[in-house]
DNA sequence: CCTAACGTGGAATTCGCATTCCCAATCGGC
DNA sequence: GCCGATTGGGAATGCGAATTCCACGTTAGG
């Protein structure tokens, strides 16, 4: 049931395990062409495939790295996941991915379960938390990334700065709040405006929220309502639910919601079609991310655009990066979209 | 730059390596409380934690499950990754993942690193190809996945059953054709069909237009036309492009579009929407598969509904199912869901 | 009271490969 | 034509943990 293994190729290339190592897994020393050849063709011959796992027991490294991802299934993930993939692909390097279902438990376990195989690196993906619980795991996530890159580990985080790692970090502030101020320059543009924060401990949440209410404010406006929720489709689907019973649903109200991300936006316009308000006639919606989704939803949806293949590209380049920079952080900007969904004069000639 | 080795655990309690072995790594032979007791708290100390290498080398078997797909920003992978994801959890295992873009070249690479990093099952999302190029690679590839089943290791299929492997085999030719029954089936039913039958060598693809077309044969209509294309979002909008270039544009035909999965759908809409033309009132659409984003899509995508997150997760099971069941097919069925875009009384009052 | 069976922990070996010596053969220089 | 410098391949060792086999101490049975 055992594999060929390098000393079944070496046996029947009369030569040393050695020298067929030298041949098979590039070494800085070459052995003579003809050994080459005898060796490359006794390999062919038997089939053989070297042991990873025993190549990264001697070599110690491993040739993996760590991907951990909120939701894999959620198109904010996924993309970034595309963008890891593409770089680990370039560098040959396989990729490990763990789905931690936005718990930071699982989340733990995923980069315990990491180290164990000694990936070369990791990529944590998605934001931290700020509740008392979130930093007490923060912590004990810190330790254990801490330890890692003692042993030599590399950690490259998208979103919020972490201590001692290398950071992909979006704008959110900046890019919401430009958001605000595209969305507030119009000449009949809304002054009424809803924000659909997400979970009050999400720290992207948290950033975007801010970003756009200082916007807000500094153009004299006050928020109508600024609802918490799941950072998730649904999350956007029952805030807006909330907001349409609360908010004298009865009359179009030509207010603008602005969900902290997009899923949470496409939600929040389902929720609202069901309420039997249109987008953007009676209520103007906007996102951040620009998920790929939006390219065929309708009606298109504003947002703040992010670079997300280039970001899990990016993360995985300064992971993998040789110098031994032990922090780093790159802000990496968002660019406001404006779509039909916040276009006011969009479908108000139809009933 | 080493990590805390289990022989340093058992030097700092005390006793052996083999005995910190048996205690911290499960075995048939539980030592003394006492022993477990100071091993325990010496490796908790030393923040132990163990090499997944050298345990692979010493038990060959690695804890590792290969996931191979078409492109992971794709939701339809995305969803099945979702699911495999899940069910790896549960079972402790690591995934590794591998995207191929469609490339039989890649997914050989993508295999053959899966076989040397030793995993212990192989899960293959994505259709087989039919052209002879595809039948030569194709055979490169089972001959892989022979040897790498001869050595023990396990190979499940999403998609066209590959011999001598677990497959989960979507019925695309039953749903296909429930889906023009069901779209034959009311009064006012459409009598011109166009089917976008993405790519002529994709099994999938080939399959379900076949199962539509046969229907449609039943009851005595012949397709418009049958339009080749990529099997993506932009194939999709390219083919139903064509469609409108080709077929009288002007007048609004009241026909129906079946495209082989709902990413293609979603583009022909956007094409369709382009030119002018809207859905279901001009012209009715379809899809395959029943993808999340169809959620939130207006109009509603009538579709054929895969089980995407449990077809990942059975896959899993298969694969590591103790049973040496030497090969198995799974059928799952696709269950019609008839959505607004092929309800011809649907936005007829507008304009 | 002696011995056989059992339970426990340790020494040694193994997994597959990289790597560090080390030795023999070859080469060039004078 | 002799000697030191290369070159090329092989023997030995190590990576970290599992496992087999062994030795020892106990306990029970006769």
């Amino acid at each position: 049931m055992r594999g060929v293994t390098l000393t079944d190729v070496a046996l029947r290339a009369g030569v040393s395990q050695p020298t067929a190592s030298r041949v098979l897994n590039g070494s800085a020393r070459r052995p003579s062409p003809a050994v080459v050849e005898a060796v490359r063709r006794a390999a062919d011959e038997l089939g053989y495939i070297s042991n990873a796992q025993a190549q990264a027991l001697a070599r110690s490294q491993t040739g993996l790295v760590g991907l951990v991802v909120h939701d894999i299934a959620d198109p904010y993930f996924s993309s970034i996941a595309a963008g890891v993939q593409a770089e680990a692909y370039q560098r040959d390097r396989q990729v490990l991915l763990a789905t931690t279902l936005r718990s930071t438990e699982q989340e733990i376990r995923a980069v315990n379960a990491f180290i164990g195989h000694r990936t070369d690196a990791i990529v944590l993906v998605g934001s931290r938390l700020n509740t008392d619980d979130g930093l007490r795991d923060q912590e004990r996530l810190t330790g254990l990334l801490d330890r890692y890159r003692g042993l030599g580990g590399r950690v490259a985080v998208i979103g919020q700065p972490l201590p001692g790692t290398h950071t992909i970090a979006p704008d959110n502030r900046a890019g919401a709040a430009a958001l605000a101020k595209a969305l507030t320059a119009e000449a009949d543009a809304p002054r009424q405006f809803v924000v659909l924060a997400g979970p009050p401990k999400l720290a992207t949440a948290v950033d975007r929220t801010a970003g756009f209410l200082r916007e807000l404010r500094r153009e004299g406006i006050k928020p109508l309502a600024v609802v918490p929720g799941e950072f998730t489709r649904d999350g956007g689907y029952e805030a807006a639910q909330q907001v349409v019973a609360s908010l004298n649903p009865q009359r179009r109200w030509g207010a603008c919601i602005f969900a902290v991300n997009d899923v949470m936006a496409l939600g929040a316009i389902a929720a609202l079609r069901e309420a039997g308000l249109r987008t953007p006639r009676d209520v103007q919606v906007a996102g951040f991310d620009d998920i790929p989704t939006l390219r065929d939803h309708e009606p298109g949806l504003t947002t703040v655009a992010l670079p997300l293949q280039e970001m899990g590209r990016r993360a995985i380049e300064m992971a993998l990066a040789s110098d031994t920079g032990e922090q780093s952080v790159t802000r990496v900007s968002g660019r406001v979209i404006m779509r039909e969904s916040t276009n006011p004069t969009a479908n108000r000639a139809e009933p």
